[in-house]
This record gives C-alpha cells, structure tokens and sequence, in this order.
RNA sequence: GGGCGGUUCGCAUAGCGGCAAUUGCAUCAGACUGUAAAUCUGAUGUCUUCGGACUACGGGGGUUCGAGUCCCUCACCGCCCA
C-alpha cells in the first residue's frame, strides 16, 4: 500500500498519512524540498535530512538537459548519483511549458499580484516553448538547441532517472491565460494524462495526475473530477491561480477541487511555498508540498521568520550583534549574528547561502511538525 | 633639468565641440510560490508648483552661439631619459 491515511481530522479536512516508497517513508504533511537539477542548493543530502526532510524534489527539465537522463540511468539512477537515499520525485517538465513558454520574461508569474490585475503579456521576449497536441517542443535555455518533449517522451525520461514519485506531463498555464485557452489547455492535459498512464511501465515508481484549469471554478472542478477519476497513485493540484473575487486564488481553487481527488490517495499542492498558504492547504486536506521559495529567497539574502521575512542585506542588520531569531535552534542561529551574516552576504561568501538555506529549511521542517502535531492533537 | 601620460558624480572607468555626462563596483529600495534565479528590477548632484531651474568633469584665464572635450598657464600624480 503506497498511502496510508492514518488520521483525519474533526475540526477541518486536514489528515495524518504515511507514503512507503521503496526507498523509505514520509509521514504527510511533509514538503519536499526543491532540489531542481540534482542538489538542494547550497547542501548535501544529508544536512537536508539532518534539518527534517524525508523527500525532495527534482526536475526532469533540467536533468535531461544536463547532464541527461540516459547517463543518470547509467550510473544507477537519480538516488544514487546524488547521493539521497531516501524518497524522492520529479516533476515533469510540465511547469517549463508556462515559464520558458507563456511566463517567460513577463514578469508574471504563477500567482496574479493585485497589481497585475488588467495586465496582458505582451512580453517581446522570444518564447522558448511551441506547445501542440502531442506535445510541446522547446529550446534548451542552456545551449539554443531544439527539444521535444511528449507525455510518452516525459514519463520515460522519469522512469531513466528513477524517482519514487513522478508526476504526468501536464500544461501549467499563465494566470493571463483566458478562460478559452485554460480550458483548451486543461482538456489537453487531460489527454496527456491518459497517455501518462498508458505508457507507464516501471514498477515501484508512483505517478500522480495534475489538476489544472486556472483560476476558473468551473475548469478546475471538470479537470478534478476527470483527473480524479483515473487510475493515478495520486494527485497534484497544479497551475495558476488569480486575484480577487472573479478568479480563484489558491484556497478558492483547494475548495473546488478537493471533493473530487479520491481520499485515500495523496495530494500534493505543487508550488506552494508560503507557510500561509500551507496551512490553509493543510485544512483543505492537501497532504504534500514543494517549492523553491524557501531555498531561493535563502540565497537571495532574505531569513524566514516567525514575524516574517527578513532581509538581512538591510543595513540595520549591519551591526546587530543578536541571531536572526533567538529560540531558532538552525545552526546559523545557534552560532551566528545577523551582523555576521550581513558580512557574509555582502561580501558575497558562499557561506551566506548555506546558512540562509538551512535556516530557512529548518523553519520550514520545524514548520511541518508543528502541524503534524496539531493534526495529531486535534487542534488543527 | 628634459620628454611623455594623467586629474570626470564614494572608488574605478567612458567621453575627442551640443552633456546632468558611459560602464562596472559600491550604496539604497523592491521582487522572488512544481528554480534559465549565489538571480532580476529600479534609484543614486541639489532644488522643484514635475514644466523645469540651479550647480557640476583639478585651479585660473582664453577661443566659440556653445567647452570634460580646443588653446595658454598653474598645481598635483604617474612613467621614461639625464
């Protein structure tokens, strides 16, 4: 048995699960962190354990592209070659579509800002991405060079590479998208879901369906029930989502779709990464997350905190001799100033990285067990 | 003593008659949600009733409608030859 639902909740429709992979368990909710082409950046493997997380996430984009996924698959698979023992997914290559396709160079990205509302792309850029019926074919931002890639093409690079969890190849649309284009893409989707699941062979490897449909009630709830109908191991509510009262913001969109994903089956909200929105998910009964956002804002300067983000490049932090949060027990907390640490940014030290990545994921981890302990409780 | 070269907004640079003046760094602000991201965007002389106005390329003088830009001179800094 891949999901085990071990509890649900009576005060919303969040749950306690348990995914068994071949290479080990997560005890859902979890998040995995995101480690695109092979490495969480700026940390090994097993610091990523040490913080908490069981899973992580990598990108079948990127890995094909480099170093490429028939090399991954002869030196014993994406465990081995990077070294994470444990469970482990791969998106499909489905979100490349919408940000080296419709998302590229706009400025826009997955989720409408208040301030975007109105906004058309018209972005000049060239897209790098051609999208039709079988699949979508695009140029590799590293060298220029054309690729193609299908359902069957995705979900075989993602058998080479291994990963325990692997998701169908599916079409994430801009949140500028209008509701004809949505459901044009949606129902492709669906298409390629089926296809997903027809050319599939590897066992021991769970692949889970994509919810899509925009921000448009309608769309999402078809996309749901049809997504949710099919054999999956489980589901990824994917895509964009808008603003205000006409589109559907992310809790909008967890309402109508949720009712439809089979309960004993795992869902994974993909791309959400703000604990906010988290623990909204988590009540709507989403069990597994990803997102780069925890990992990359470390990078760019800014510390996850209990009272908010905080970039430490300010120059207030510059001669603040005190942690970036004093009952963090993270090894950047335990044993560094924010003044440090400003040095360290602005001096441009590779140390800045990890230790605002560890922060920031120990947060995050510490984040989650918080709600498995609410869940547990029953006070959440 | 002689010969070159240089002195531009914090630092470094561009500029060869129309210039509030290039670029990099630095500084400041902002962004980041299935990662083209140790990235990207914007601001960076003063004042402004947002139309402009004023003050600026080592000092002084000159040529010109107009001068970092050309000429003279002084100061300072380099390098080379005695």
């Amino acid at each position: 048995m891949f999901f085990k639902l071990l509890k649900k909740s009576k005060k919303s429709k969040a749950r306690l699960g348990l995914i068994k992979t071949e290479h080990g368990v997560m005890k859902t909710p979890a998040f995995f962190p995101v480690a695109t082409k092979a490495t969480v950046k700026a940390l090994t493997p097993e610091e990523v354990r040490e913080i908490g997380f069981e899973g992580i996430l990598a990108n079948t984009y990127h890995l094909y592209l480099q170093p490429g996924n028939k090399l991954i698959k002869k030196l014993g698979g994406l465990h081995q070659f990077m070294n994470w023992p444990g469970p482990l997914a791969t998106d499909s290559g489905g979100f490349q579509v919408f940000s080296l396709g419709s998302g590229f160079g706009s400025g826009i990205g997955k989720i409408l800002k208040p301030e975007q509302v109105g906004l058309r792309d018209n972005s000049q850029k060239l897209k790098l991405v051609k999208i039709d019926e079988d699949g979508v074919t695009f140029t590799s931002h590293l060298d220029g060079s054309r690729h193609r890639f299908t359902p069957e093409i995705s979900i075989k690079i993602q058998e080479d590479l291994g990963a325990d969890i692997i998701f169908a190849f599916d079409e994430a649309t801009s949140p500028l998208a209008d509701y004809e284009y949505n459901r044009k893409a949606m129902e492709r989707t669906h298409r390629w879901a089926k296809r997903c699941l027809k050319i599939k062979k590897r066992t021991g490897q769970f692949l889970f369906g994509i919810v899509q449909g925009g921000p448009f009630k309608e769309l999402r709830k078809a996309s749901a029930q049809f997504i949710g109908s099919l054999p999956f191991d489980g589901f990824g509510v994917g895509g964009s989502y808008g603003v205000g009262d006409s589109l559907g913001r992310v809790d909008d969109v967890l309402d109508w779709v949720i009712p439809y994903l089979p309960e004993s089956k795992p869902r994974h909200l993909l791309g959400i990464g703000y604990l906010n929105d988290i623990k909204m998910a988590v009540k709507k009964g989403i069990d597994l997350f990803d997102c780069a956002m925890p990992t990359r804002l470390g990078r760019h300067g800014v510390f996850l905190t209990n009272k908010g983000e905080m970039n430490i490049l300010r120059p207030i932090h510059r001669t603040d001799n005190q942690p970036v949060m004093k009952n963090c027990r993270c090894y950047a907390c335990q044993n560094y100033s924010r003044a440090y640490l400003n040095h360290l940014f602005k001096a441009n030290e590779i140390l800045a990285a990890r230790l605002a990545t560890e922060h920031n994921l120990w947060l995050m981890a510490r984040f989650f067990d918080r709600i498995k302990k609410e869940i547990r409780m029953g006070k959440l």
